[in-house]
RNA sequence: GGCCCUAUCGUCUAGUCUGGCCUAGGACACCGCCCUUUCACGGCGGCGACACGGGUUCAAAUCCCGUUGGGGCUACCA
């Protein structure tokens, strides 16, 4: 048997849209489990739509999410490799247009002289008598045809007798009668390629094995497996994927955050979780009852079957958890790397901080997060003074009769504290707690208050090593102050 | 309109091919309890689905037919 070669043909009109990266995943995962080849053909024969921009923001997106290939083109940054090249469509055009060609000579596609009005009333009668377009065209004779000479024409494929059927890996067995199809047009008026004999030209041409991609493309297969047939390539194996649906149910818009992949990134999510998560929208693992995926171990339990065949919504509550799981399984130092640019990015100035101390703000809120961006609202008052109280907070908390007495008793026992430490603090507090007979929560909490200004956060022993002894102090101060104004 | 695909908890899904082990399992979300200085994490429990209607069968989520819902294709777009 011939080895894998599978591929993505991503069209370059602007990013790498979600259900796009779900094609790669699944065409990159399958490949590297069956040590095969994958391979990225840019589809930019729609030259108005594609600019070099494009092309380098797509290559990012790919980057981002580590989906690497081993054939392409130069691309973004990478250069071209592989042996089938050229990768792009719009370089391969002279291909196109001589296996059209080629079909025409072979009495497979013929040239039609159709006007656009023509056409029009074909269409509709056609569409009236519930039959197929049918174009007169196909039946000329060689005379009729030379008498044309040069006047403008399309080529059209004329699709043969019979039944087409697809052994899809995902749909299973799908048939249509060759008779629902129209005389299809390859060639344009001028010269131009259309997409499907592109395509298929490209897939042939590059000797790919299996196709991979969305289901929107299940019944122009019927067109392709035509096309294959007559242009006498090896057919390949298809694998009609459902596509991405948003969490409304609807075609996940080009408009809509979160198209783009990069979005993600820029929102806080890691590209494992990304990877992993788009990876279970229409694929289940073996091993039940088990979602957590690394890169890695997906290409290990990747099943190039159990693929499922109904569209799935993308559910961001799941994914913030999935992403959570991520975040945990990063080590300090990585989480640190990941989160200073977005710290950085809100305003606050780390100049000042040294490398540990910025390790245990990481460490301190990883169990938190369930995006990289929730670090800042988790760590703003390490950077900045507190402006203002939480509302609901200060009711419970300091809108009690004894709540400054407690406050300067909490001063008190935190000036007496000499190893300023989590658990130095911790100890004090404990013992102010013991002698006063309250619970710890009731000294927690009014400090929390006073050292952040919110009532949820950091453990609050840590988080008060990592402010410093002087800070909380001041800090105390200005909650005890007003707490009197209250 | 025609053709093709699809349909299990709110969401993602297991189970469907090879009918009985399914009084339908898991995850996210939600609710409750526990752990706990808060939140989060973790543990325990709860809520919650075989789209509908006909068949076939001793027995159907599983097989067949129909209906309905969703999606796609039907271009001188890709």
């Amino acid at each position: 048997m011939s080895t894998v070669r599978c591929r993505i043909a991503p069209s370059p009109s602007g990013f790498l849209h979600l259900g796009t990266a779900k094609m790669a995943l699944f065409n990159h995962l399958f490949a590297r489990k069956m040590g095969g080849t994958f391979i990225l053909r840019l589809e930019d024969t729609d030259a108005a739509r594609t600019e070099e921009e494009f092309v380098s923001a797509m290559c990012e997106g790919f980057k981002w999410l580590g989906i690497d290939w081993d054939e392409g083109p130069a691309f973004g940054d990478e250069p071209e490799k592989g042996d089938y090249g050229p990768y792009r469509q719009s370089q391969r055009r002279d291909l196109h247009v001589r296996e059209g060609l080629r079909l025409v000579e072979e009495g497979k596609a013929y040239k039609c002289f159709l006007t656009r009005e023509e056409i029009a009333a074909e269409r509709e009668a056609a569409r009236r008598e519930n039959r197929s377009f049918h174009s007169k065209w196909r039946d000329a004779s060689p005379d009729e045809v030379a008498a044309m000479g040069d006047a403008p024409h399309v080529v059209r494929f004329r699709v043969p007798e019979g039944a087409t059927v697809i052994e899809d890996l995902v749909q299973g067995t799908v048939r249509t009668e060759n008779r629902e199809i129209d005389d299809f047009v390859i060639l344009k008026p001028n010269g131009d390629p259309i997409f499907h004999l592109a395509v298929v030209v490209d897939d042939g041409m590059m000797k790919i094995t299996h196709v991979i991609r969305g289901d929107d493309h299940l019944t122009n297969a019927f067109r392709h497996v035509m096309l294959f047939n007559a242009l006498g390539y090896d057919l390949p194996r298809f694998a009609h994927l459902p596509m991405v649906l948003d969490e409304a149910g609807k075609k996940y818009s080009k408009r809509m955050r979160g198209a783009n992949v990069l979005d993600w990134r820029d929102d806080g999510y890691l590209p494992q979780a990304l990877i992993n998560y788009v990876a279970l929208l229409g694929w289940t693992p073996e091993e039940e009852n088990r979602e957590l995926f690394t890169p890695e171990e997906l290409q290990a339990h990747f099943t190039p079957d159990r693929w499922g065949k109904s569209a799935a919504r993308f559910d961001l509550k799941k994914f913030n958890w999935l992403n959570g799981q991520h975040i945990r399984m990063l080590s300090v130092e990585e989480l640190l790397d990941l989160v200073t640019p977005i710290l950085e990015k809100a305003g606050f100035d780390l100049g000042g901080r040294s490398r540990p101390w910025l390790l245990q703000l990481a460490a301190m809120c990883r169990e938190k997060l369930h995006t990289l961006n929730d670090i800042v609202a988790q760590t703003d008052f390490f950077f900045q003074d507190i402006t203002e109280y939480e509302e609901k907070p200060v009711k419970k908390h300091w809108r009690k009769d004894d709540a400054a007495e407690r406050m300067a008793r909490l001063m008190a026992a935190m000036e007496s504290v000499n190893d300023w430490t989590h658990d130095g603090i911790k100890a004090a507090y404990a013992k102010l707690a013991e002698e006063t007979g309250e619970g710890l929560g009731k000294l927690v909490h009014p400090t929390r208050l006073a050292l952040t200004g919110k009532s949820v956060g950091p453990g609050l022993f840590e988080l008060a090593e990592l402010l410093g002894k002087e800070e909380c102090l001041k800090r105390m101060r200005a909650g005890l102050e007003y707490v009197k104004s209250l």
